[in-house]
RNA sequence: UGGCGAAUCGUCCAAUGGCAGGACAUCGGUCUCUGGAUCCGAUAAUCGGGGUUCGACUCCCUGUUCGCCAGCCA
C-alpha cells in the first residue's frame, strides 16, 4: 500500500520481538466489528492497524462478526461492514462470525465447569450487583458458587435446552469475588436470552457474554495479536485467565487509544441518534465521519488510508485535529482529481466583441499535478457565466478579479476588459459587459502585459444547471461531546453544515460522468458526483474546498 | 476513595541514558494562467517536586492531572 511508517509504534515493536524471539513465525490479526452499526473513521484506523500490520508482516487479517448479543445486532450492518472494508481497499483472509463457534464455545464452557472452574448462579441481576461490592468494597460469593460439578453441568445444560426464564440464572467463571480487578468478580460467561440470532435462529437460548467469547474466537482463529482499544485495557486479566484455564492457543491483546476527532463525534450511540432523529439525512449523509458517508462525500479510501497513518498509534487519549483530515484528502486528491469548470454563483459574461454565432475550443489541463491527465477540449462562446464573487463594482485593495475597466484573464482563453453592467429595476447585476483582446488568445498577452485575476468560466451554450451541496463541519464546537453547560451534543450542530445551491452552471462534459466521480471545481474546491443525481438533475457534492488565502484575508465571507 | 493505564510544541506522533525531531495548524516570504498546488523560512513542547548519573523526555521516589472498570453490552 502507498502508506509508508515514518517510525515503529509500539504495537510494531511488540510484533518485531515476537518474531525476532522466534514466538511466532507468522503474525494473524483480525478486525472483529460488532454487527450493530455502521463503520466510520474512528473503525478505520483499526483497520488500517489489523489489515496493515498483518500486509507488512506477510500475514493474514480476518474479518470477524462479533454477534454474540442477537438483542442488538442484525444482519444489514453484515452487508454494510464488509462493503465499508473492502472499499477501504482490504482484503480479508478468512471470513468469521462468533456465532460459528457457539458450539465449541459450549464446550470449552462446560470444560470450565469440569475443572470446578465455573458455576451456575442463580442471583438475580439486581443480587449479582448486591454481591459484587464495589471499586473501594470487595464483593462476596454468591451462595451458589459451591455447587457440584454435576450439578452444574446438569443445570447448564438444561439452561441451553430452554427450561429456564430469561435472566433467571448465568454461567459465571469462579475466580475472585474480592479481586480490586473487578471484571475478575467472578464474571458472567453466559447468560439466557430467549432470542432467535440473525445467523443461528432459534439453536440457541443462551449465549456467551464478550470476555467469555472474544479471546476464544482469537484463539481459535489463531490471532498472534489482538489489537483493540484502550477501555479493555481492564479486561485483559481475564481474557489471560481463560485461555490459561483452558490451555489453548495464547493470543495476546494488545491496547491502543481510540481515534477522536474534533467538530464531530465518533460513538456509535450518538451517530445513531443523529440519524434517528433526523439531524442528518441516514448514516451515508456526506457529514456524517462514518465510511459510507465519507465515500458519498467523495472523500477517497487512500486519502483515509494514509490519514490513519500519519496519525500514528499510541496509548494516550487523545483528540486529532480534523483539519489533519482535511489536509489529507486535499493532498491526495490534488494528485489525483481531474480539474474542471463549473460556476457556482453565475452571472452572465457577454463579450460584445466577440462573434455571435462563433464557438472556439481551448486545450484545458486535465491535472496540472498529473501530467498523463492530459488535456482535452473546452468550447468558449460570446456569452458565458462567471462567479458573481468575481466582480464587485468598487472592489477593495487587493481585490485582483473583475471590477470596472479592469482587465482580467478568462483562463485558458482570453483577457478581457470589463466595460459596464446591466442591472434590473431592483438595483441587481443582471449582465456584465466586456471586451476581448484577439491577440491573447490561450490567455497570454503578446506584448507581455500581466494580469493579476484569472477567472474560471463556462460557456453559457455548453453547460447546463446543477444542484451543488456545499458542506461544513457538522459541529461548530470542537469538542460537542464537553456539555459543561450541561447542554446537549446536538445543540452544539453547525446550522450551516449544509447549504444547497441550485442553478450551478457546470460544463456539458461532466454528464458523461458517473455518481461517485471526483474532481476538482478549480478555485472552488473538490467535488462529487452524488448518487441522487438523475439525467435531469445532476446533483455535487463539496468534499471540501480548496484553501483559501483571499477568505481568510477578509474574513469569513458569506 | 480500590485497581489498571496515560502524561512531549496549539494538535497528533517520534526520540528507548547522549544535539527534543516530523506532520497539521498559525505567521511570513517565493512562485504561479486555480488568491489552489509547489518551494523557503519563522513561531512553538518534555505535568510539578526530589533523587540516581559526566549526562535524564527516558531510570527511581513523590505529588498532580486525565482516561478506563462496579451490564446478564461490546
Amino acid at each position: 500500500m502507498e502508506e509508508t511508517n515514518i517510525s515503529r509504534d509500539f504495537i510494531r515493536e511488540i510484533i518485531d520481538a515476537d518474531i525476532a524471539s522466534g514466538k511466532h513465525s507468522e503474525i494473524v490479526t483480525r478486525f472483529p466489528p460488532e454487527p450493530n452499526g455502521y463503520l466510520h473513521i474512528g473503525h478505520a484506523k483499526s483497520i488500517c492497524t489489523n489489515f496493515g500490520i498483518a500486509a507488512e508482516f506477510a500475514g493474514r487479517c480476518n474479518l470477524r462478526f462479533d454477534d454474540t448479543n442477537p438483542v442488538k445486532e442484525d444482519i444489514e450492518y453484515v452487508e454494510a461492514i464488509e462493503n465499508d472494508v473492502k472499499w477501504l481497499g482490504f482484503k480479508w483472509d478468512t471470513l468469521h462470525f462468533a456465532s460459528d463457534y457457539f458450539d465449541r464455545m459450549y464446550m470449552l464452557a462446560e470444560q470450565l465447569i469440569s475443572k470446578g472452574l465455573a458455576y451456575v448462579c442463580d442471583l438475580s441481576p439486581e443480587d449479582t450487583r448486591a454481591y459484587r461490592g464495589t471499586l473501594t468494597k470487595p464483593g462476596r460469593n454468591s451462595p451458589f458458587r459451591n455447587r457440584s460439578v454435576e450439578e452444574n453441568l446438569e443445570l447448564f445444560r438444561r439452561m441451553k435446552d430452554g427450561e429456564f426464564a430469561e435472566g433467571s440464572r448465568t454461567l459465571r467463571a469462579k475466580i475472585d469475588m474480592t479481586s480490586p480487578t473487578m471484571c475478575l468478580r467472578d464474571p458472567h460467561m453466559y447468560r439466557i436470552l430467549h432470542k432467535d440470532h440473525h445467523r443461528t435462529g432459534s439453536k440457541w437460548c443462551i449465549y456467551p457474554m464478550y470476555d467469555f467469547a472474544h479471546c476464544l474466537e482469537d484463539s481459535t482463529e489463531g490471532i498472534t495479536h489482538s489489537i483493540c482499544t484502550l477501555e479493555f485495557e481492564v479486561n485483559r486479566p481475564l481474557y489471560n485467565w481463560y485461555l490459561e484455564k483452558l490451555d489453548i492457543f495464547r493470543s495476546r491483546q494488545i491496547e491502543f487509544a481510540r481515534l477522536n476527532l474534533s467538530y464531530t463525534v465518533l460513538s456509535k450511540r450518538f451517530l445513531r441518534k443523529l440519524v434517528e432523529e433526523g439531524f442528518v439525512n441516514g448514516w451515508d449523509d456526506p457529514r456524517m465521519p462514518t465510511i459510507s458517508g465519507l465515500r458519498r462525500r467523495g472523500v477517497p479510501a487512500a486519502a483515509i488510508r494514509s490519514f490513519c497513518s500519519i496519525i500514528g498509534l499510541a496509548k494516550r487519549n487523545s483528540t486529532v485535529d480534523i483539519a489533519l483530515f482535511e489536509h489529507s484528502i486535499r493532498e491526495k486528491l490534488n494528485k489525483t482529481a481531474p480539474r474542471a469548470m463549473s460556476v457556482l454563483n453565475p452571472v452572465k459574461l457577454v463579450i460584445e466583441n466577440y462573434p455571435e454565432d462563433r464557438t472556439e475550443h481551448f486545450d484545458y489541463v486535465v491535472n496540472p499535478e498529473d501530467e498523463s491527465a492530459g488535456t482535452r477540449a473546452t468550447p468558449f462562446t460570446k456569452e458565458l457565466y462567471i462567479e458573481r464573487d468575481d466582480f464587485m463594482e468598487d472592489p477593495p485593495r487587493k481585490f485582483f478579479r473583475m471590477g470596472p475597466g479592469r482587465e482580467v484573464r478568462l483562463r485558458y482563453a482570453y483577457l478581457v476588459t470589463c466595460t459596464g453592467v446591466i442591472k434590473d429595476e431592483d438595483g441587481n447585476i443582471t449582465e456584465i459587459r466586456c471586451t476581448y483582446d484577439p491577440d491573447t488568445k490561450g490567455g497570454n498577452a503578446p506584448d507581455g502585459r500581466r494580469v493579476k485575476g484569472t477567472l474560471h468560466w463556462v460557456s453559457a451554450a455548453h453547460s447546463f444547471p446543477a444542484e451543488v451541496r456545499l458542506y461544513d463541519r457538522l459541529f461548530n464546537k470542537e469538542n460537542p461531546m464537553d456539555n459543561e453547560d450541561g447542554v446537549d451534543f446536538t445543540s452544539h450542530l453547525n446550522p450551516g453544515s449544509l447549504s444547497t445551491v441550485t442553478n450551478c452552471m457546470v460544463e456539458d462534459h461532466m454528464k458523461n460522468n458517473e455518481p461517485g466521480y471526483v474532481c476538482q471545481f478549480e478555485r472552488k474546491g473538490y467535488f462529487s458526483i452524488d448518487p441522487d443525481s438523475t439525467p435531469e438533475k445532476m446533483v455535487f457534492n463539496r468534499t471540501i474546498t480548496l484553501r483559501d488565502s483571499w477568505k481568510k484575508l477578509h474574513g469569513k465571507k458569506k
